[in-house]
DNA sequence: CGGAATCTTGACGGATCCTTAACGCCGGTG
DNA sequence: CACCGGCGTTAAGGATCCGTCAAGATTCCG
């Protein structure tokens, strides 16, 4: 759930869009000036931000620019002002994206999430460790003690469904649609045999899995 | 020298943009219908692309749906549509930013460099060495044991798409639509024709090879 | 126009992978 | 204690994929 930082003064305007993001499954911080903020995203730092130029207190600019000092989380310019150089200054001081008042909101999502589509190379690490064993999601390779481990397709993407969510709980039926695709009522047969090939690769003891665990009746989890 | 294709078919805003950016210190290659674009991008992987919603030949979405499936760079749109609806399909479709015509250059100008601050730095090494043999990105030249080695065209172009992603698996698709062209569908017997050649070329053992690493189901991959 | 290099196409054996079935273990239940 | 359902394990069959070779088609270049 990524979290997103709302920056106006506009207190309608605020309520609005927390409640649109809310309701498309986005985590909402809101600021209503720029010292709020900066104090704000530093707390909590946000996946996204969501920045008001005309704040009360300071210029949005001075706050962009405060804000890269030390984020590089992409940021959505709403301004009111439509001229040129406004956009340039804008753009130049670090913003990812500026759209003008009034705005639709689909287009605000769309914009959002394909500000977001390019974020994660930048924030998230593309590999995920374990005690035992690496996964290198961005070259599809995975390392145990060094030494390369050869999986094969259908391994690998149950591997990868599982260690994309760490610690979450993920059911038969998840797995099945994900990798099998939606015809899901396969036999979830599938599933033993292919957990068991990839502790046998992947675990020192079969028996006592710490990393791939077993929800019985449930699914699976990957245990960082 | 950061490469930008641009892909209009008003050969008078072609060539304005065409100047324009090139007396910003940028690359720039064009391209007059869909078809020309994606042979263009895969001829010669531009590290951003300005593309027009309404080209004679294709509909500009299907250009950059296209386009996506090989290519991560990041795409401006340029459009004469100003209805949200066609905003949100290119966003969604993996276009990066939108903007109407008409619109103004200093705009379009600050848009790129903020899309260029996300791109990934292109800080590629000129030469990759192996063991046994070695590549010259720069001179297009291949060594083994300090003797130059004979490649063809296509043995060039799949080496080349291998040893810029060292490490990293690279899916069947991707290399015939990088070397083949966007008619991806050709058979993938291609492929197996062409490693073979390869791995006579550059492998000590071409019944195990060091280098030149097959994922069977998926692609190929280059370790160093 | 002719020869050489390169690309395309097809076929075959072997390797890899997916599917399926069978069996044993364990915990819950009547 | 016997039964039963869910899980782990293993192995064999068949389907798919890959490496290899060679011959025909095409392009390139003198």
């Amino acid at each position: 759930m990524t979290g997103i930082l709302v920056v106006d003064d506009d207190q309608h305007l605020l309520k609005a869009l927390r409640i649109t993001l809310q309701a498309h499954g986005y985590s909402v911080e809101t600021a209503a000036d720029g010292e709020a903020a900066l104090v704000a995203a530093s707390r909590n730092p946000p996946g996204l931000v969501v920045l008001d130029l005309g704040l009360p207190d300071m210029d949005g600019a001075a706050v962009l620019r405060e804000l890269r000092r030390w984020s590089t989380a992409p940021v959505l310019v709403l301004s009111a002002r439509h001229g040129s150089s406004d956009k340039v200054d804008a753009l130049d001081a670090g913003a990812d994206d500026y759209i003008t008042k009034p705005f639709g909101l689909e287009e605000l999502l769309a914009r959002l999430r394909a500000l977001l589509r390019r974020a994660p190379e930048a924030t998230e690490p593309s590999t995920v460790d374990t005690a035992e064993f690496s996964v290198d999601l961005g070259r599809r390779m995975v390392t145990r003690n060094g030494e390369p481990v050869r999986l094969t397709p259908t391994e690998w993407s149950i591997l990868e469904l599982l260690v994309r969510n760490p610690g979450k709980l993920i059911t038969q039926q998840q797995i099945l649609a994900s990798v099998w695709g939606p015809a899901y009522e396969k036999e979830a047969n599938y599933l033993r045999v292919y957990m068991a090939q990839l502790r046998r690769k992947l675990e020192a003891d079969t028996g006592n899995p710490r990393h791939l665990l077993t929800e019985a009746g449930i699914g699976y989890r990957f245990r960082p």
